[in-house]
DNA sequence: CCGGCAAGATGAATGGTGCTCATGTTGGTG
DNA sequence: CACCAACATGAGCACCATTCATCTTGCCGG
């Protein structure tokens, strides 16, 4: 007769706090207040009769029934997303087109293991990257060789919609003995004097040099390289800085190779976008396929936050 | 961004819908109205763009898609249980003893699959039938003897609860060339010239004898058996009627052996009780151990009806 | 063919509860 | 010691699942 209490939201609630490590964290990934978390938290605790995990520690740690919990978390979590999957094929199909277009060189970094976890789930669907840089994503999708873009701004385009991926933090990174190494916070001015290692894409693609640089009127010597590692390594030698995404060089950071610091009082805060023509954007496929992409990428990387 | 919509509870609407045959049967199961259920299901329907069953035919049949669902709702009924389970075990420990008392001999064919599963789900808890019949099951209980009496009526007592199972409605069989097997609704007299069947108990334990002939001064022959499938026997070698739970004799109605009757214009309708002491009332496993009760029953017996 | 009945559908109204807002409490830190 | 971040708490509100009342549909017997 006692009725379970125990609702999706609560399970929910769990995997993004274990996830996120804090309640204010978790509360953001699910879109509600810290208060509401608090709230359903004491409820669940009061209902089982046990407390779920120690608050007065950072990260917080779960208690057995907190790890229990969240154990059953994620099995009910996989068995609901393979279930809508399933109605899904069973309204539409099993099989489509899944062309990505992507204009930025760290994408790949999620984008693979998404597209793997997507590939077993809807094995029919045809899955390319569209291969190159493209000026002009948009117009890939509209002319129909693409089905999807990575794009890093929503301006509105007729017949395209953009979908929220998440947003990130660009930080600068230099080697540790660089006289700029210690201080917390760069400027636009501290790069003047400075060589600006990048991706070799159009300035327009940069957000350092458009958001930060060109505005200041700031033209840092340059150079130029296709893979991060490599730009690693060139600042670790002392060849120059670079501004890169604080989940693709948090590695680094831990070993030691180079130093980080935020670029600008707030920070240069990036976000990502999926772009699909308005025709596809019900589609189950694609739906799905972003819902993985978010997934992953928050499961993995480090410092992400969710866009309205 | 789409929220799912899918909660708990369109699974355990969706479980019972497939358990009763019709919404509003199901409806009863969940302690909500039909029209609660028909507004619940027709979301589902509209958020998947799928219908999920065929309404016009008795019982209903669910579609590909319904069935899928079903299936998610089973494993996360299951996996919800396990959790919760251990979640009580994590509170209360492993152990306990649960001793139980039996005063009705059909009680037995559920009670033996109850068993089975519980024993699976706790097997620290030492489990026991109290053998042989007992006047007073609730003494059994206050005297420390037994931990759970299975009883028919829910008589206060002070320092022990009753928790309500399953009703059913009792019907009275007989030989099909009885001169009233065809005749639908049998009444008191109509048991005046017959010789009753029954098991070796006293009458107060005999619904039929209890509330109807008593009541209405008739006293047939008698005649006992400690086994229901001799009872069954009997009748049919008209060496009497008998009555018994509707769901003890169905299968043997099917097989054509006997027919039954109703018993009264509005039917005999019996209840069964768990008692328990007050004390126990809140132990993970008691309350574990009449869930499983309900729903073993309710899963496998047919006719059963939810008590209030 | 027509009433009568059971099962389900639908629309409007409402009550419970899960959320937000505002504020209090605690623990770590310079 | 003051400050800040993180979490807890209480009050009030808004939403939405449920109920109530009514309508529709299908089915059966006469």
């Amino acid at each position: 007769m006692t009725q379970s209490l125990l609702e999706l939201r609560h399970l929910k609630t769990l995997l993004a706090l274990a996830e996120t490590g804090s309640v204010s964290q978790a509360a953001k990934r699910v879109f509600l207040t810290q208060s509401a978390l608090s709230h359903q938290i004491k409820a669940l605790e009061a209902h089982y009769g046990l407390s779920l995990f120690e608050r007065k520690t950072q990260p917080l740690r779960l208690t057995p029934a907190g790890e229990r919990l969240l154990l059953l978390a994620r099995e009910v979590h996989a068995s609901i997303g393979a279930a809508e999957r399933d109605l899904a094929r069973l309204r539409e199909g099993e099989a489509g087109e899944l062309r990505i277009a992507v204009e930025c060189h760290t994408c790949f970094d999620w984008l693979m293991p998404a597209m793997d976890s997507f590939r077993r789930h809807w094995p029919a669907v045809e899955l390319d990257i569209v291969s190159g840089f493209h000026a002009d994503p948009v117009g890939l999708l509209l002319t129909g060789r693409a089905d999807l873009a990575i794009v890093a701004e929503a301006e509105a385009h007729p017949g395209v919609t953009h979908q929220p991926l998440f947003g990130y933090e660009m930080v600068v990174i230099a080697a540790h003995d660089h006289p700029l190494a210690a201080q917390p916070v760069w400027r636009a001015e501290d790069f003047a004097a400075e060589t600006l290692i990048s991706y070799p894409v159009p300035d327009t693609m940069l957000d350092l040099v458009r958001k930060i640089l060109k505005p200041a009127g700031i033209n840092p010597a340059r150079r130029t390289s296709e893979l991060t590692i490599a730009i690693i390594q060139l600042v670790a030698s002392r060849r120059g800085v670079a501004a890169l995404p604080f989940w693709a060089v948090k590695p680094y950071l831990e070993r030691g190779y180079v130093s980080a610091a935020r670029i600008g009082e707030a920070g240069l805060h990036s976000e990502l976008y999926a772009a699909l023509r308005s025709d596809d954007a019900k589609l189950a496929y694609m739906q799905d396929f972003l819902a993985t992409v978010r997934e992953q990428s928050f499961a993995t990387l480090p410092g992400l936050s969710v866009l309205g």
